[in-house]
RNA sequence: GGCCCCGUGGUCAAGCGGUUAAGACACCGCCCUUUCACGGCGGAGUCAUGGGUUCGAUUCCCGUCGGGGUCACCA
């Protein structure tokens, strides 16, 4: 009895590893072209961490003109999730991220490099096990899970390094027939890796990212085959990015530790082994300390919360970029109207340390790039999220011909006006546009410092009415005339004038066109009143203003 | 606990032996504006700490402290 035998005995159905190597040949892809992918494994939605990681992967495959694929990483049945690929799938499409290559839905693929979900590539991993064994450098472990618990309790308790390694890997000496025999016998197995590493040599490595690390070489006979016949995530990890071709692989950096060991299956496989870049995770600042963004404890760790609260998906991109590449904020200034796709993204400025998640920030760019957008475009996607989220809002959009009027309001010029940073805020944006919801609000007086008292607020409102509006007057005519109307009213007609003059007047022009405002709007803030009042028309503004009289009154 | 990584304003961060230590978000003030917002101008605020090395350390070395990661038949 020999490995030979030994491989036999355990795979003896699987096909030689020549057949994969040559079904997945070297990419012909042009020079410095970079093959990424993102791995997420099933166990429920998309991470915002894990958006991230894609965006990167993704942005640095496109800039080098490589592939950006999807592979599901399925590999632990106890944690699959119902309709996990699809939700991965449909986050990356919300993203207008979908990748080049890999899962496409829950069962579709495209690409040549597949499977590309690691539950059907079962044979594949079986095939460079069965490989290793007949090489010696993986073994049959017949110790059960109590075992090697015990061996650990063991361990610490003598205070030594726990793991399945030298003395302690206690199968890892048997003889390839005692090997054989157990089997026979019909005993449980699983395959170890036999790790030609020892603790107390170092190996360097050099992180795209961290940089230069220096780890302890591994010598742990890591578990490459469950129990259950599939492999655990290092095995297959360096199966599928060897014959995926992928080359550099950008992942979380929880990983980084485990750099070593795969180091190691690369260099035993007989693989070259791929750059690695590990991303620092995304945090959020918890009583002081930090910690990563937990999908139990924080609803903004799911990408579905973006969606849901209508934060535009370049948002979200454009702040993440930011995150990756700082620089990015000052070239967006100097570039404000390119795709960011434009952006010269480099992997190795990314910062070392993970950065704290700042909402205010990522809704501040919400402003900017709604800002951007046409009255067209703010309408087709605010209808768009209406129609899933917010059934009063999809109706109030059904009249398109007035909501882009609406929208239209002081957009499409040089300095738009930056209020909405989401679609979820668009309602409260223009509900005032809309006669059955203002009549309908309870009115309130919400203003109150120069001009509060009943009487003066009803004289300059039926003054207006009957005197000043006209609604075919230009702008500069409009405003000349609430000026005029605000000297009349024995008031300051220039704030300027009002200023150096402290005590002489008892307000201003500003005032005046508040109380008309308020009137019309029910609120202080809008957009320019004489958009709004060319939008609204005559007949509801002097029914508009009519209306706070008579409740004033 | 072992191993590994990190520590520049409230937050994200440039910087890599000599800088008035960029910029962005947030904050404050002023200007512009009919108000708010936008925009413009200005302001406050930072090199975790103690030792070295050096003519000179935010930058290099060591310790301390703080934060994070990892030590599964989970990924």
């Amino acid at each position: 009895m020999d490995y030979k035998e030994l491989s036999e005995l355990i795979f003896p159905n699987v096909k030689d590893i020549s057949y994969y190597e040559e079904k997945y040949p070297e990419r012909n892809l042009p020079e410095g072209a970079v093959v990424t992918r993102f791995a997420p494994s099933p166990t429920g939605f998309v991470h915002i961490g894990g958006l991230y990681q894609a965006l990167v992967a993704r942005t640095i495959a496109q800039k080098t003109k490589g592939v950006f694929f999807l592979r599901v990483e399925d590999t632990d049945q106890k944690r699959e999730v119902e309709n996990g690929v699809t939700g991965i799938v449909n986050s990356l499409k919300d993203f207008d991220m979908a990748p080049d290559e890999g899962m496409i839905s829950d069962t579709e693929e495209i690409g040549k490099y597949g499977p590309y979900k690691q539950s059907l590539r079962k044979e594949i991993y079986q095939a460079y096990a069965k490989y290793l064994i007949q090489q010696g450098k993986a073994y049959p472990c017949f110790c059960k899970p109590e075992e090697v618990e015990e061996i650990r309790q063991k361990q610490e308790n003598a205070k030594i390094r726990p793991g399945y390694y030298g003395v302690w890997a206690k199968c890892r000496n048997l003889t390839v027939e005692e090997m054989a025999e157990k089997i026979k016998q019909g005993e449980n197995y699983i395959i170890r890796f036999k790790s030609p590493g020892r603790e107390d040599r170092k190996i360097k490595h050099k992180d795209i990212i961290k940089g230069n690390v220096d780890f302890p070489e591994n010598d742990q006979d890591i578990v490459i085959i469950k129990a259950d016949g599939l492999p655990t995530y290092h095995f297959a990890h360096a199966i599928d990015d060897h014959l995926m071709r992928t080359t550099h692989v950008i992942r979380s950096d929880e990983w980084l530790s485990s750099v070593p060991l795969h180091l190691q299956l690369f260099q035993e496989l007989g693989f070259k082994a791929p750059k690695y870049a590990h991303i620092s995770p995304i945090m959020k600042n918890d009583n002081g300390g930090k910690r990563k963004l937990s999908k139990r404890k924080d609803p903004e760790a799911a990408v579905e919360y973006y969606k849901k609260e209508g934060i535009p998906a370049d948002a979200v991109k454009e702040y993440l970029l930011n995150i990756a590449n700082s620089t990015f904020e000052n070239w967006r200034r100097a570039n404000p109207n390119a795709k960011m796709e434009e952006f010269d993204f480099q992997l190795n400025k990314m910062s070392v340390s993970g950065a704290l998640f700042d909402m205010i920030k990522l809704l501040d760019i919400g402003k900017t790039v709604i800002s951007k957008m046409t009255a067209e475009e703010v309408y087709e996607k605010s209808l768009e999220w209406a129609k899933e989220y917010d059934e009063e809002l999809t109706e109030m959009l059904k009249n398109e011909e007035y909501a882009l009027k609406v929208f239209g309001i002081e957009r499409g010029n040089k300095k738009p006006r930056k209020d909405i940073s989401k679609w979820s805020d668009v309602k409260e944006n223009i509900k005032y546009m809309y006669d059955d919801k203002f009549f309908g609000e309870i009115q309130e007086y919400p203003y109150q410092p120069a001009i509060s008292d009943k009487e003066s607020i009803e004289k300059i409102l039926k003054l207006y009415i009957e005197k000043y509006y006209d609604e075919n007057d230009d702008k500069q005519t409009w405003f000349d005339k609430i000026k005029e109307l605000t000297t009349e009213m024995g008031y300051a007609g220039e704030v300027k004038e009002f200023k150096a003059n402290p005590g002489m007047y008892k307000a201003h022009v500003g005032d005046v066109s508040t109380v008309l405002r308020v009137a019309l709007t029910s609120r202080t803030n809008t957009p320019d009143m004489y958009e709004i009042m060319q939008v609204l028309g005559k007949d509801r503004v002097i029914k508009r203003l009519e209306n706070q009289i008579n409740a004033n009154s």
